[in-house]
RNA sequence: GGGUCGGUGGCAGAGUGGACAAUUGCACGUGGCUGUAAACCACGCGGCCUUGCGCCUACGGGGGUUCGAAUCCCUCCCGGCCCA
């Protein structure tokens, strides 16, 4: 453990954008970079043999879900995650902390309970009711077995008030202390979660706070819950200038590739986000025009007797081999294999997307 | 030849006198997915337009009963099964 945790090899005169390397015990991540999801301890289609092709160095896997099944201590026995999932590479685990989101505000709101202690969840699948707090998510985590940890969080919902989202922030704060008394492992880093909601002295005031405590990386949470693009930025913009430079930055959910530079030009390091995994099981692929990357649904008609790769710059596995419309047909008849390239293409896209903005900060052009 | 059951929108298959342009599923079309309840979800899906609780055409063909028929009757055509 002499070596740092967070290194950073290069900042950009034009912006507070930075290169750099993260380090841990599964191995070292060049940032700013994209973290694929693994939710449920698998970045869904995709065997762990290629991660290394689609240029995964890091991946984020969910306590929630990893507590419902298979339960942390199945993972314990098997030495965690890494080992259990076979996933050779850093991983960082998500708190639960968005569930209170994605879970709690939509739907069984009857079992669903936030307290000063912790959250009463209910099981989606089955309505086992599950409670999960500060102590408990640290335990769950060090379960778990990632490289890197989220503190337990609330994930504020969008177009909440003011009074409820300083409540909600201030809880938030309160259990980040808890989390970093709780927290035993001394191999496993801590992220705490700035919150705040759509507020821009909220979020000034959470990001003071996050900063000030002793904790190994800082996340931006609470972004990507139904705001716009201009109102996400917004939230970054507000709470990244408060950060510690020393410290790597996560942000929570991002996302769209349009979005990636403006983060980084914010200093935000890494991002994880579902959509690409996401959006390549429903059929649609990332693909350039001019300079940007938009999205292409392969499950249109126009694409039947489409020769072309998906994308030609694109050096993945898919594109090297297969036409659009083989794709099209694979999503037509609902082969899995479609899920698999696709996924393989998506990933990759980011993957060459992050490796093109390190460039360009290298260069100094971001 | 006799008996019997059945023929409904691209397909499967509900409905069996008014609330039916017709449940539902599939297919098809369009859109959406941002710390994953997501190989998912939403909407559309006879035609026309002045978009109205509007008009037209339509539940195998033709005819009839009725204020009113996908629904009842007659007949023809087609299919399944059973008996000769």
């Amino acid at each position: 453990m002499d070596k740092p945790f967070f290194s950073i090899i290069k900042k950009s005169k034009k912006s507070r954008a930075r290169l750099g390397v993260l380090q841990t015990p599964h191995g070292t991540v060049q940032t700013p970079s994209f973290v694929p999801v693994a939710t449920k301890g698998t970045l869904k289609a995709i065997a762990p043999n290629l991660l290394k092709d689609i240029g995964a160095q890091v991946m984020f896997v969910n306590t929630f879900h990893l507590v419902l099944s298979p339960g942390v201590d199945t993972l314990r026995s098997f030495g965690g995650i890494h080992q259990y999932a076979s996933l050779q590479l850093p991983l960082m685990s998500d708190s639960a902390g968005f569930q209170v989101f994605s879970l709690g505000s939509k739907i069984n709101s009857k079992g669903f309970k936030i307290t000063e202690k912790g959250v009463h969840f209910k099981s989606p699948r089955d309505g086992a009711s599950l409670f999960i707090s500060p102590e408990q998510s640290m335990k769950h985590q060090e379960k778990i077995g990632a490289d890197i940890l989220m503190a337990f969080d609330e994930c504020i919902p969008h177009g909440v008030s003011h009074e409820y989202a300083l409540e909600a922030t201030e809880r938030t704060h309160r259990w980040l202390l808890r989390c970093i008394k709780a927290k035993k492992r001394k191999d496993q880093r801590l992220y705490g979660i700035v919150q705040g909601g759509g507020f821009k002295d909220l979020r000034e005031q959470s990001a003071r706070f996050i900063a000030e405590q002793n904790v190994d990386g800082i996340a931006i949470g609470g972004v990507s819950v139904g705001e716009t693009q201009k109102e996400m930025r917004d939230q970054v913009r507000w709470s990244a200038p408060f950060l510690p430079e020393k410290l790597p930055r996560h942000l929570l959910g991002v996302g769209r590739p349009k979005d990636f530079r403006y983060a980084i030009s914010q200093g935000m390091d890494t991002f994880d986000c579902v959509e690409p995994t996401r959006l390549a099981r429903t059929g649609t692929v990332f693909t350039i025009k001019g300079k940007n990357i938009v999205r292409m649904n392969l499950m249109r008609p126009l694409y039947k007797k489409d020769k072309k790769p998906i994308e030609k710059t694109c050096s993945c596995y898919t594109c090297k081999t297969f036409s659009r419309s083989y794709l099209h047909h694979l999503f037509r008849e609902q082969e899995m294999l479609g899920h698999q390239l696709a996924s393989i293409h998506n990933i990759t896209m980011m993957h060459l997307e992050f490796e093109k903005i390190r460039q360009e900060i290298q260069r100094g052009i971001l």
